[in-house]
DNA sequence: TGCCGGTGAGTGATCACTCACTCACCCGTG
DNA sequence: CACGGGTGAGTGAGTGATCACTCACCGGCA
């Protein structure tokens, strides 16, 4: 509430905060079980009886990580506006690079498999609200541009999945699995878009889709 | 070396594999730190004390799963010779089928998503010689088509990670969010391969092949 | 003085791992 | 055949360390 006490006294929700932040960090490098109590306490600088005051246990300091995160919305913000204007590029160039950038954290995508890995009932919400939601969105996107008529006919949540799909598998090389890139992030995310694009594209009237080479 | 002892004593090796499997299974199911050697040697049907008979750490047992386990090769025998007669629709539905089929087995990809974010050092080892060859390989074979004028020009590596991107995204989706499949395994896997053939098919006769956009 | 943010020193439970030991079986000898 | 010592698979009962969590207590401020 009061904020008078700034430095001295952290105050109730600065200390909550910090706590939660270094949880944040330990729980997506160590995942859940391989994170102790006493490691959250030493990197939020206070007591390990400390930490117990704030969250009554280890899982609730977890809900509270995963209950907080929601870095969405811009993003869909972002893409509401160039959607309307039906530029398919910019919103697919949008997503990717959202994800794909320079100084992206690999925090939440760790901490995301982790929960998944670890079946925390949680992990069912933080994916449920966070991210189907946003399959949804693209995918009636998609949709609509095949009704328009700008892309062929395909089942659009298959492909809003396949595009996300392009998009998480990089990060998880990159960030996860740590193979190097090869190319710059723009590259990356221009090759991604057009490849996605170019396959969304209408044909010609439906030729014989195997290369003739019917053995 | 005798094998006299049929069935009364399961004899070294055999010990030694159901103790891998059930330990597999539980690695998988619940992470490294998250199984305890009590479970793996209930799971096993022997005492604790056994299983540190046959692997001195923890560790070490969990490091003669991924050392065993190498379920890659038959799947690049069989690509080989659909690629030499540059079959593309099949390469790619192979690759597809093969990963997304009705009884797929989550483990060996738990087991590597695990591996990789406890950030075992085996798993570079797990990851290194199992898949990224298969990149490799699969990108070379992008390379060939391309040069071949078959698929428009694009960065090969990029190409074969965007098509992996969306297989492996779509496995994540299903046997580790638990995500529902709403269509078909043939269906799902031949809306990739359509996609993404589609997406390397060149436009226009591609008289100019870099998309001047050089800066 | 009372209140509250903060802590040191614990608690029982559980962890990976060890050890002294049993038991079934094999085989050479008489 | 009888027998007895060697061998190795297998185990119950621990070991110290570490886990999540608790509690009596402290000190600065109203």
């Amino acid at each position: 509430m009061r904020a008078t006490v700034s430095a001295s006294r952290p105050s109730n929700n600065g200390r909550q905060a910090s706590l939660i932040s270094a949880a944040a960090a330990l729980f997506a490098a160590k995942g859940f079980k391989g994170t102790t109590t006493k490691e959250i306490a030493k990197a939020a600088g206070v007591s390990e009886a400390l930490v117990f005051k704030y969250f009554p246990t280890k899982h609730a300091l977890y809900a509270a990580i995963l209950a907080e995160k929601a870095p969405l919305s811009e993003l869909v913000g972002a893409i509401e506006e160039v959607a309307r204007k039906r530029n398919d590029h910019r919103v697919f160039t949008l997503i990717a690079s959202y994800r794909i950038r320079p100084g992206a954290d690999p925090t939440m995508l760790r901490l995301l498999l982790f929960s998944a890995l670890e079946g925390h009932e949680l992990a069912d919400m933080f994916f449920g609200k966070q991210h189907r939601v946003f399959y949804d969105y693209l995918a009636s996107y998609i949709r609509t541009r095949i009704e328009e008529g700008a892309f062929r006919r395909m089942d659009p949540l298959l492909a809003a999945r396949a595009f996300i799909g392009m998009v998480v598998h990089h990060r998880l090389l990159h960030e996860i699995f740590e193979v190097p890139m090869h190319c710059s992030h723009e590259e990356t995310v221009a090759a991604y878009v057009d490849l996605f694009l170019n396959g969304l594209r209408r044909s010609k009237p439906q030729l014989s889709r195997r290369p003739s080479r019917g053995r």
